[in-house]
DNA sequence: CTGAAAGCGCTAACAT
DNA sequence: ATGTTAGCGCTTTCAG
């Protein structure tokens, strides 16, 4: 392939010249600077991000670090939508986008480190992964889609607020007369799921209500897992009447795994998701659930990286919580009056 | 940070010496190797991905690209399959993934002439798309995961079988009592749509049934579109009592369209897809459908790619028909006697 | 307006 | 076993 000097040879001037025309530098008369392009026209040269990048020191690449097996990954469908998000913004300035999926046992700053990024988007980083410790003190562009410790990162990041979200789960179902409510959250080590909990907790004080210790249950937001955990929080005497379920996959388990026993969803037990994936609209009953908007999400992530590695912007984090939404649709409805509930 | 020659100097040997510790070449002293190292760990050197690349005139990298509104990658969950399978190939050859989304006005073939890339995977190109056309006779590495044009690409592709796919489900149809089959098509600029269509009207022939003229309607694989057209075909007194539709979403939206009318799926029209997104196992009713398998897909292109860019391999293009699968579920049944159906 | 030379970080070829 | 030199494709001084 053409190079810049084969360009330069064919079209009698220098090197510089052609430079000089490749990025429309205004010093150069109009009659050399049609005839270079004659000439690059006529040898297809295009410039070499290679030479570019050396000499800039910049990569023009951002990387998306998702360090979940290809399962996971592939379940949530969330991610499509932050990666949406993600990938409109760079190409607004024309930064290319690097998908880092998977685990190794590679931090993910060598990323950095090799130039092969200039910055990175890191999204559902587990509270025990190790790959991005290094990440947190240092001076290298990086973006959190997530909280990865609960006391506040030194870091950007841009996170739904999952607690509040799950409290207006809460106070729907209480309006709807349930009192007893379980959760079926996810793992331990993703803050998403912690928060999830802590949101939940802090609605049932606010309503006065107990919490069986039974009634909260840790699974790995899939759908196995929300059949497996319904069907045994709801075998006991006094059931909840309501399940507020960590994500979306989980509450399509914990319906089934509702109908496995015998009871309708929501004649006698309400079931929540959360995320509003695409899923969510169209299963039976239509899931009442939580919307954490991933494509804003990705877009809000992309834009503070690009500002960050564009601008070399220094300054405190900046750390944005996005809204999330209630969204009700048929899997809710009013409580069973208790007298209605098998008796203890 | 730290360059090769920054751990020279501060090791006190040459250049050359430092990158051979690094490259782990054999031609080294053990102590000298182990002093650089020591070196190397105190600067916290790693080599730059950049000077390499400048050198070997390889991008250690491979392009995807997705020409396609976010809006419609995010409604195909297909695509989350076949990047999984594309990831962890190019993964275990260290290959990085540079994701190409959307549409702009750059022929892809730049991405490998500006070196950005070593090779190229392209999804879902239409056939009416301009911008992959260079690529077809050029030396450029690429694979097709799908045939850009009927007449034989001279490219290397992965494809699904979807006109056999779509045989399987006529056969089924045709084995539960149906005779008037009808089909919501996808896109006509798409390849993928066009062999549904060819599978469709070849299994028709062979077991001898006719095609009233309006029963082939084309759509844009969404559920809206399954919708409309669903009600519109199903409207008309002598009716299709089968629907085929060229992706699950269009499925989804046929069974809605049914309701709509007061029709219920499968007792009085049946309805099949074609993906098996993870969608189509738990809406109701679950569905019958055609699994392609993404995820291998995208496996075999990488592995291709791979074996054209690490081995610089020539030779007659690999082309692969992956086989469909047809998936039975709950969405048809046994075809109404005709005197059950209304009188025209 | 145009060009020559230096150098980005690295490796390959050729010494020593 | 180790070092020297040249050069990958480009941009950036600094001169003409």
């Amino acid at each position: 392939m053409a190079t810049i000097k084969d360009v330069s040879a064919r079209a009698g001037v220098s090197i510089k010249t052609v430079s000089r025309v490749v990025n429309n530098s205004a010093e150069v008369s109009e009659a050399t600077r049609s005839h270079v392009q004659q000439i690059i026209a006529e040898l297809n040269y295009r410039p070499s991000a290679l030479g570019k990048r050396l000499v800039s020191g910049r990569t023009n690449t951002v990387g998306v670090v998702i360090p979940h097996t290809a399962a996971y990954v592939f379940a949530h469908l969330y991610f499509n939508e932050v990666l949406r998000g993600i990938g409109e913004v760079l190409h607004q300035h024309g930064l290319d986008l690097l998908l880092h999926l998977g685990r190794s046992d590679m931090a993910y700053s060598d990323l950095y480190r090799q130039h092969r990024v200039d910055g990175l988007i890191l999204l559902a980083i587990p509270t025990d992964d190790t790959l991005h410790r290094d990440l947190l003190g240092s001076e290298i562009p990086c973006v959190f889609t997530c909280r990865v410790v609960e006391d506040n990162n030194p870091t950007h990041w841009v996170d739904s607020d999952a607690a509040t979200g799950i409290e207006l789960v809460v106070d729907h179902l209480v309006s709807l007369g349930h009192r007893r409510i379980g959760m079926l959250a996810g793992p331990a080590n993703l803050t998403l799921a912690r928060e999830q909990v802590r949101g939940f907790r802090r609605a049932l004080d606010r309503h006065e209500l107990t919490l069986d210790p039974g009634w909260v249950e840790t699974g790995d937001f899939s759908f196995d897992a929300g059949r497996r955990l319904s069907k045994t929080m709801l075998a006991s005497r006094l059931r909840p009447t309501a399940l507020v379920c960590g994500d979306d996959m989980t509450a399509v388990g914990a319906v089934r795994g509702a109908d496995d026993i015998g009871l309708r969803v929501p004649a006698d037990v309400s079931v929540t998701g959360f995320d509003d994936v695409i899923l969510a609209r169209y299963i039976t009953p239509p899931l009442t659930t939580v919307r954490q908007n991933g494509y804003e999400k990705g877009r809000r992530a992309a834009e503070i990286l690009v500002s960050v590695v564009l601008g070399s912007e220094r300054g405190s984090p900046r750390q944005e919580l996005l809204p999330t939404e209630l969204v009700v649709r048929e899997s809710t409805a009013a409580a069973m009056t208790d007298g209605a509930l098998p008796i203890r």
